[in-house]
Parts: structure tokens; C-alpha cells; sequence
RNA sequence: CGGGGUGUGGCGCAGUUGGUAGCGCGCGUGGUUUGGGACCACGAGGCCGGAGGUUCGAGCCCUCUCACCCCGACCA
């Protein structure tokens, strides 16, 4: 992607009422735009993470069985009335009939109504990325809460306890993994269920003083307890409990029979008798993950992305009006794009001071700047975005990697 | 949803007792610059969040309303 040209750039000034780091970092840079208060566009370089979020998301809810499907933002209201979820303030209801999904469970157990007749079509695992709609009283801090967000939600179906217990815990190691994938540590966290469910749920939190959850974490083990819960000591080891704050990038339930009992979700077990389906949810910020890696990873001069989810591998600068650099630098573009390198090739007209900010201010781990000086030495010079070091090096040992 | 605050070119702001809306950044054109947000010249862009009202006259005063931000309550 050509800068000149990309419908993200970035701002010397932000409005004076963004309210958070994420919020300011992200929309100098060109990540996203907001049009009202907790809704977002994503530009190209937003786009672009979320991206690759998605697809560390895919692999691992993949690795776990999980189907990928797309359910739809309208949901009939008819179902919500089922599960008593019909009067929750959250919810958007665009029509008499219709309510936009906050959630899905009110959708995709009747799903699986339709495919669930017998113990042989257990256990298994759907998910979707997808929008979700939450009319918060109070959108804030960015893209940590708002009206309109990405979400990954998983449901797992079961004919057992032990069943949904075992599944529970894969898909609380997948979690991790996600989270680690993205940059992130993140510590597990035990909650009340909120309106999803009676049972404690987990969180996964990471530690920033953005973060609007307060949770208690232990010393020792790293378990943690929402400080809803009040807990004093760690449960499990016994050990001194630190209070912090964190956001909640994500959270699993174990749902029991609620919906299942709502929709008659049953299946016949091995003596033909029918029995009710046992089921879990597991969700993803997808936007709040964003949010979250900008609020933890950035520095006085901007973001600096973990490569995973980084908009592009390269920031490649190319200095002054010469033809020879300018020639050289668009060598080297194109060379890099052949190659399935994502790259940023910033060919503007302009001052290196500016060039150079914007590369510190979007954040791309690395940087690539062709100039005079540089072709004079043989070549290009090097940057990583977390490191002051630069080296000369020439293009074409980088092109051969 | 309660309490508080703010709305003036894209962004940051100024606007005196009510009297023809300004500055900086950014943007356009021309030129000089080019390794950490350069400079000169010329130029475009706003009926001052919206609706009523008071007044000869409203960015400024009054009423209502909307949006956004902060503190709570609530929450992936």
C-alpha cells in the first residue's frame, strides 16, 4: 500500500474530547475513525489488524473443532421471549420484531435444535465473528466499550457434565494461546455469570489501568477473582491477592441447560430416553483486543505492534526528490510485494522529520528507509520500531529472505 | 439513567458592554527545501450543533432540543 494514497493517514491533532489512548493513538494513525459515541469505522490499517486478529482467532477456535458459521445481526425477538432475555436494556430493537444480537445463544440453540436428534450428533463446537450490538448507557474509553463491536462467539453442545467440563478447559488453554498470539498476557480471572448464566464464569483479563474491570490477582499462582466475587484470599493456594485493573478480552460460561431447558434442546441418549443438551459460550473481544494491544504496547511517539497482528511486516521510507532513490525504493516495493511481504511504502513528498514520525506514530515493526546517504552506503537502512539500532544492509540480501 | 462540563472552517482554539467571524495547524497552486513534524508567496474553506424567542441588529441574551466528554449506576 502506497501512503500517498491510502485512506488511512495520520493527524498531527486529535479532537480534544478522545478519551483514552487507544482512541487517540488509533485514530492519529489512521486505524479507525469514530462516528458516534462507541461506534467505529476501521480505515485500511484498522481493517488490517482486526485482520489478523481474525485469524489467529480462526486457528486456534479451529484447532478446538470449532465450525465457523455467520449468524445474522436481526434476531427475532420471538426467541429472546423464550429465555426471558426479551427486557434486557442492552438491547437494540430496530423493529416490533426483531432485536439486534447482543448475544447469540437465543439463535443458535434453536440451530442446533434442528441437527441434534441424538447422542451421535454430540458433542460439538460452532462459532462466528461478527457485530454485535450492546446499547451501553455509557459507551467509553475507546474501542474498549462500545455500542457496536466485533466479537468471536463459541457455543459448545454436550451430552454430559464431564463432557462440557473437558471442553470448558480446552477451550480455556486456547484462550491463552490466543491472547499470547496477539501480544498479550492474560490471567484468568473468576466472575459471576452476569446475564448468561447462574454458574461462575472466567475472564480473561489483561493487566492496564485502562482496563475497567478491578480484579484481584494472586501472587503466587497468577489466578485471579473479579473483585465482584470479594474474595480475600487465593482459594487455590492461599496466597496475597494484588488488586488491578484489567480488560476483559474475554470470557467463558458454562451455560448448564439454561437455554437448552428454554428451547428444548434434547437428545436421546444410548437407552433411546431424551435428555437435555449441556452447553457452553465462549467470546472474544475482537475490537476490544485492538483496543487492548494499543493501550499495552506503545511508547511517547506512538504504537508499536507485535508483528502477529501488525499491520504490515514493513514501513518502507524512501528520502528526498532523487531519482535514483525513488527508483531504487520502488525496486525494492515491488520486489517485496512479489514476495508476499505486506509493506507501507510512505512516497510522499515530503519532510524526513514527518516521515519519520508517522513510521514511529503508526507503529510497523519495521523499518525500512531508502535514501541517498543510504545508496551512497551500499544500500538500505534497517529499524525495528522497539529498537533505537539501525544497520546498513543491501536490498537485495533482505530480498532474498 | 442521575450529577457536572463542552459545542465557532478538517483539527486545536480566540471572539470585549450585542454592531459585517479571526488565528495556528492542515488543505490547494507556484517556488525554495529534504535524515526527526522546513520556508516564502498567493489562495480555497465557516450562515458559529439545531429550533424557537428578545432586539433595528444575536457567535454573544432567554427557552427548548440534540450531540459529545467526565463522575456515578450498569456492563464482552
Amino acid at each position: 500500500m502506497k501512503l500517498s494514497q491510502s485512506l488511512s493517514q495520520t493527524s498531527k491533532t486529535v479532537a480534544h474530547d478522545t478519551d483514552s489512548i487507544n482512541a487517540k493513538l488509533l485514530t492519529q494513525a489512521g486505524f479507525v475513525k469514530k462516528e458516534a459515541a462507541g461506534v467505529y469505522s476501521y480505515l485500511p490499517f484498522g481493517r488490517r489488524v482486526l485482520a489478523k486478529i481474525e485469524g489467529i482467532i480462526r486457528e486456534e477456535m479451529n484447532a478446538i473443532g470449532g465450525q465457523e458459521i455467520l449468524m445474522p445481526a436481526l434476531t427475532p425477538l420471538e426467541n429472546w421471549k423464550k429465555t426471558g432475555r426479551d427486557n434486557v436494556e442492552i438491547a437494540f430493537k430496530p423493529t416490533e420484531k426483531t432485536v439486534l444480537g447482543w448475544s447469540h445463544e437465543e439463535i443458535i440453540t434453536p440451530l442446533a435444535k434442528q441437527r441434534v436428534k441424538s447422542y451421535r450428533d454430540l458433542p460439538f463446537a460452532a462459532y462466528q465473528i461478527q457485530t454485535k450490538f450492546r446499547n451501553e448507557p455509557r459507551a467509553k474509553s475507546g474501542l474498549l466499550r462500545g455500542r457496536e463491536f466485533l466479537m468471536k462467539d463459541l457455543y459448545s453442545f454436550h451430552t454430559t457434565q464431564e463432557d462440557l467440563a473437558e471442553y470448558y478447559e480446552r477451550a480455556k488453554q486456547s484462550y491463552f494461546k490466543v491472547f499470547e498470539r496477539c501480544g498479550l498476557k492474560s490471567f484468568l480471572v473468576a466472575a459471576g455469570g452476569g446475564d448468561f448464566t447462574e454458574n461462575i464464569s472466567h475472564e480473561f483479563q489483561v493487566l492496564t489501568e485502562a482496563g475497567e474491570d478491578r480484579i484481584k490477582i494472586c501472587e503466587k499462582c497468577e489466578l485471579g477473582w473479579n473483585v465482584e466475587l470479594n474474595i480475600s484470599k487465593c482459594e487455590k493456594c492461599g496466597g496475597e491477592l494484588r488488586e488491578t485493573k484489567g480488560s476483559e478480552v474475554g470470557n467463558i460460561f458454562d451455560l448448564g441447560t439454561k437455554y437448552s431447558d428454554a428451547f428444548d434442546l434434547n437428545f436421546a441418549n444410548k437407552e433411546g430416553k431424551q435428555q437435555k443438551v449441556l452447553m457452553g459460550c465462549y467470546g472474544i473481544g475482537v475490537s476490544r483486543l485492538v483496543a487492548t494491544i494499543a493501550e499495552v504496547w506503545n511508547d511517547e511517539k506512538g504504537l508499536i505492534w507485535p508483528e502477529s497482528v501488525a499491520p504490515f511486516q514493513i514501513h518502507l521510507i524512501s528520502l528526498g526528490k532523487d531519482e535514483d532513490v525513488k527508483k531504487e525504493a520502488e525496486r525494492i516495493y515491488k520486489k517485496l510485494r512479489e514476495r508476499n511481504v505486506e509493506v507501507l511504502f510512505d512516497e510522499r513528498n515530503c519532510g524526513a522529520g514527518e516521515k519519520f514520525a508517522d513510521a514511529d506514530l503508526i507503529g510497523i515493526p519495521l523499518r525500512i528507509v531508502v535514501s541517498s546517504k543510504t545508496l551512497e552506503k551500499g544500500g538500505m537502512e534497517i529499524k525495528k520500531r522497539n529498537s533505537e539500532k539501525v544497520k546498513i544492509v543491501k536490498a537485495d540480501e533482505i530480498l532474498k529472505k
